[in-house]
DNA sequence: CGATTCTTTGAAAACAGTCAATCTGTGTGG
DNA sequence: CCACACAGATTGACTGTTTTCAAAGAATCG
């Protein structure tokens, strides 16, 4: 549980002191909420084991996926965090998943007492805005075809995991297309 | 010029006595390149007039805009500032312009020494990490007749000021298809 | 004013989406 | 443990949207 926390984030046993105390562990199972749309967001969120998806729903009632969080990743609404304002946004467990909450004054108090944490943090927050650039420049210049290609490229390990459905939303493309193309792909 | 940068940050004076020795001033006509493909990105700017864009060039020559910069943000590229590689973006001018640029290591500097820099900063990145966000969002879930209208309610003032071949390529449709839609929705 | 670049328009082709039907696999309850 | 139900995945035929290519108009700049 936490131990994976601690194996990922190398800080010394008095720093860990002082982290484990506002940390909570959460379990979640298969379809499980972790956030629903209309709630305030007040944590971060340290994914131990399994998948969360964030995803919108918008007026026809179809589901946007906006990111998957997968072992080792940060997952959370920042916007809602950040404002203080009511989450446009699902958060839901693809598979069985736990997670480390720390609630956001208590995250603040980490960053500031301790530098190597804040670094870390840092680091994550750097590597999540380039991976949206990527995202963006794909979403604006590949073809249906060179999103799903970008995508097994990028993360291999995801393709097989994540039902292609949702795969599909995430790329932006339909469920039929993404078959179509994972077959002409097969065929090459 | 450097009034500018002051007018929005708000600082006191002895604060602007360390932000200031480390500020160079740079002026760009249109067209002008403030970063080329292939260079490394070492610097933090600032604009404080006039309209940046940093874009990409694919395989097929197609240039694919991922962000317009105008005054009072940011512009460059933090991928190869962090990781110390080659840019794979350009970024011009747009119009004529007037950055003021800052050392990577200064701009640190100015972070540790100057906490409410640092809290400037951070606030920019957060605004920039949710607003690229919402542009994934737009990206997977719009048409291109939503794209238009998303963009003209989400930057009004950009969409006049901004050349729509240039518009187009950021919302990664065609010059033409844009040029239709816009004839499209004036009609209603 | 002339040249270049940008924008618009039209027609055809390529691409992706929709709808409906079938197939597959998984899990649940009898 | 089997059979059934259900959700997800695939396939086909069709529709609609977007791109492509080519040409003609506008706008801009030297």
């Amino acid at each position: 549980m936490i131990e994976v926390f601690k194996k990922y984030l190398h800080l010394s046993e008095t720093d860990w002191d002082i982290i484990a105390p506002v940390c909570t562990m959460k379990k979640l199972r298969k379809q499980q909420y972790l956030l629903q749309e209309g709630d305030v967001w007040r944590y971060h969120a340290f994914v131990c084991k399994g998948c969360l998806r964030r995803y919108r729903i918008d007026d026809k009632g179809d589901e946007h996926i906006i990111q998957f969080s997968i072992e080792n990743w940060w997952a959370g609404d920042r916007e809602s965090l950040l404002n203080n304002t009511p989450s446009k946004y699902n958060i839901d467990a693809i598979e069985d998943t736990e997670v480390v909450l720390i609630r956001n004054d208590d995250f603040n108090m980490l960053c500031q007492k301790l530098p190597a944490f804040n670094d870390f943090i840092n680091n994550i927050l750097n590597r999540s805005f380039n991976a949206s650039q990527q995202r963006i420049d794909a979403a604006i210049s590949l073809n249906a075809e060179e999103k799903y290609l970008h995508f097994i490229e990028t993360f291999p390990h995801l393709a097989n995991r994540v039902p292609r459905h949702m795969l599909a939303s995430y790329l932006g493309i339909t469920p039929e297309t993404l078959s179509r193309i994972k077959n002409q792909v097969a065929k090459k």
